[in-house]
DNA sequence: ACGCTTAGAAGTCGGCCATCATCTTTCTGG
DNA sequence: CCAGAAAGATGATGGCCGACTTCTAAGCGT
């Protein structure tokens, strides 16, 4: 194959983008390479380097379009009477646990992220995805009036949501998976209920 | 060098293992080589085969040590009054998040036995060694009576550490790190303190 | 003391990130 | 409209580091 349109090429781009995006939260950075992200996007790997400057800055980039496309589903929820009650069902789903590659990066990428280097791309762009997603739980489920506790509830929310998420995914399809699972999920949903 | 005796062969195992139960909660299981380990331990990185059929099977068993010394100290908090709260102090300060490599497993191998094959021994170890912790919690927290509700509890709040405990590590020392870990501790005390 | 076993050291093979020469095709200025 | 220039993709290549195997020499039982 000869060179693409630019039309083309932004495409390809795309779908490296997109296929990483859903690899690492998969496999993990360690656990794919640039073969398989070119692969994946049905492309050799030798043009990779016309796209990005190395591996980490596609790893970043990809993080911030897995947040992304989380926040938006989040913002979707925001309508829904119960909102609180589908995410927490939704998040602690079997499903959910299966199936990181189209979940929830703030799981997916926790350890990444620790693991990275101070200035590599992907933590900045983890850091920046967490403190959306806590900005967007908060007027999720606060009122205006309480702004700071709606704010407490959410980081403890989101810690257990994501602890639990990463118990279940470490045991896989285990009973003890899925008493973690359904334990904090009825749990969750009876504690919204209690106060609000 | 040519050989080591009995005695320095099995020191040289042991350290081996020690050394690798912190990196290994350090950098992660990619993060780390058979020649660190070795290195650690002051050897070259041939020998290593005549301790341990393979890196898996050190992996599994480092998980296991680590998991025994945690363990070990979740039992001597027993006896002390108000376990919980120092629990929840030591487990949600600064330098648990910066010292991972003597840390809790449950948190720092989460995802590690997640990204596992189903029969690695690094898996089959973190499975067993997160079923002891939330035994040891539910005993340590919940009366004999009520002990399905203790058992709800410990791994609701096993989530929710955990949890806290991998985002603040995933932003390193930052102000949203910080307020994770001190909303989550003060919400964790005050509500025990409300139930007990 | 002797040979057999075993711990350790050097070597091997493969995979990964990154680069390059080359080719093909698409943009672009006159 | 068209030729030169540049961009996109390819396959080969380099250098490096990884897990694992093969050689060597020092302990240990008899």
């Amino acid at each position: 194959m000869g060179r693409a349109s630019r039309a083309e090429a932004a495409q390809h781009r795309e779908q490296i983008v997109t296929a990483t995006a859903q690899l690492l939260r998969e496999r993990g950075s360690a656990g794919i390479s640039v073969q398989d992200v070119m692969g994946a996007a049905g492309l050799s790997h030798g043009g990779f380097y016309k796209h990005f400057a190395s591996k980490d800055e596609l790893l970043g980039i990809a993080t911030e379009v897995a947040f992304g496309s989380m926040l938006a589903d989040l913002a979707n929820l925001a309508g829904n009477d119960d909102a609180w009650g589908q995410l927490v069902d939704d998040y602690l789903s079997a499903r959910h646990r299966d199936e990181p590659g189209t979940g929830c990066p703030n799981t997916a990428l926790a350890g990444e992220s620790a693991h990275a280097s101070g200035e590599a791309p992907l933590r900045t762009a983890y850091a920046d995805g967490l403190a959306k997603t806590l900005e967007s739980l908060t007027t999720l489920e606060g009122l205006p009036a309480d702004r700071e506790a709606a704010r407490r509830r959410a980081v403890v929310d989101l810690s257990t949501l994501v602890g639990a998420l990463s118990l279940a995914r470490a045991t896989g399809k285990t009973p003890l998976s899925m008493e973690i699972l359904e334990t904090v999920r009825s749990e969750l949903t009876a504690r919204r209920h209690r106060s609000a």
